[in-house]
DNA sequence: ACCTGAACACCGTTCAAGT
DNA sequence: ACCTGAACACCGTTCAAGT
């Protein structure tokens, strides 16, 4: 009654999919961060060779690309009652908060142009509410990547591990800014670097929505 | 007559100091891009020992900051006449080109804020452009940063090394929607991606700046 | 104070060989 | 077709030891 040679106590490792690779990965990311999301740790969490990953996925980046959407999943794309603009500004944190959460997958997903299932269901939930505010198509079509680019380079601004001591040395440079050679820097002073990040966002969410519907293209 | 042991036919190395090792950094990454400044193949380039550089620099993060702060010293900022608007467009392009001539040098702006003294030309330069206009003051002071994100982010995207395929990919995600599922994106299609990206910098640093004037900043 | 050699603890990717 | 071991060609950073 000895089970066969090939069945053990812990059952056979599952078979390597590409999907069980990218959750296989996102445990890691949610783990410790992607740094921890590299190949030789992802074979080891699997049980394999680093090597037979190569067969599901072409590189790293691919990888990062596929984990990225995976993630996607969570952002709410229909928040609820209110004004346009406002369910724009909220899909759009949602967003970044995901990222900001992932230190690393935003500066990935703005290497590597993003092109998965659950992306173009974010780009679809953007354009729906420009068009539901009037916004001319052409200047929608546009807009999408700018507003996406100001959410993804606010998260990897801010995913950034040192940015305390970063911030202190900007702080400090600001501050001492001499106001005969810096006159504007020296005025403005301590408000060019003031209020908390999220105010910051959204007045920056605001401004982009407000410029691209009043803005015409080139022609 | 014959010269000292000391005195060699190539002169002995200089002196390790921080410039230095900067302006050797700086020569890796116009020869090869970012990921030739490596600590590794820079001590070499200077003929000593990776762990020497320690003595001068932090870490590669701060070496990254101190080589984008010294190429920054060659965006112009003070272009010809014409409106303050264009001339505003035109530092900030400048920038972007920068930026877009060293791939890597883009995100590593981004993961850490620069806060050396070419920067702060900048910002200055910027800020004084601005209240040219007759920005309000806040704005300008958190619109800055919007507008240096929008360049940044723009460079990085650009920046890819393999951004042909992904391209490729992108657009055929985007022919492939289906009008059922992604009207929107099915209905803009091609327009999503046209235009040179140029003038889609043009547009959007100009829907910016539009946005950054009209825009209140939140009580 | 500065510099060095050597080590520690890793990386991504390829490839011949096996099953 | 898929998986493996082993190798190739690297990394950043630390540290005891020398000068």
């Amino acid at each position: 009654m000895t089970p066969p040679p090939n069945r053990r106590e812990r059952p056979a490792k599952p078979a390597l999919t590409r999907n069980g690779i990218v959750a296989a990965a996102v445990d890691l990311l949610r783990a410790g961060g992607l740094r921890q999301v590299t190949t030789r740790r992802l074979a080891e969490a699997l049980d394999t060779a680093p090597a037979s990953l190569y067969v599901y996925v072409r590189n790293t980046a691919e990888l990062h690309a596929a984990v990225l959407d995976a993630l996607l999943g969570t952002v709410d794309l229909d928040p609820g009652g209110g004004p346009w603009r406002d369910r724009l500004v909220e899909v759009l944190t949602s967003y970044t908060r995901l990222l900001l959460a992932h230190p690393g997958l935003a500066a990935s997903a703005l290497v590597a142009r993003p092109s998965g299932p659950r992306y173009l269901n974010l780009v679809e939930a953007l354009l729906a509410l420009l068009a539901e505010g009037g916004v001319p198509p052409g200047q929608a079509a546009w807009g999408v990547d700018v507003l996406l680019q100001l959410a993804t380079a606010t998260a990897v601004e801010h995913s950034n591990g040192e940015s305390e001591e970063d911030w202190q040395t900007l702080a400090a440079v600001v501050r001492d800014a001499s106001p005969e050679t810096h006159p504007h820097v020296a005025a403005l002073g301590a408000d060019l670097l003031s209020g908390p990040p999220e105010a910051r966002l959204t007045w920056g969410l605001n401004l982009l929505i407000n410029g691209i519907a009043h803005t015409a293209r080139p022609s």
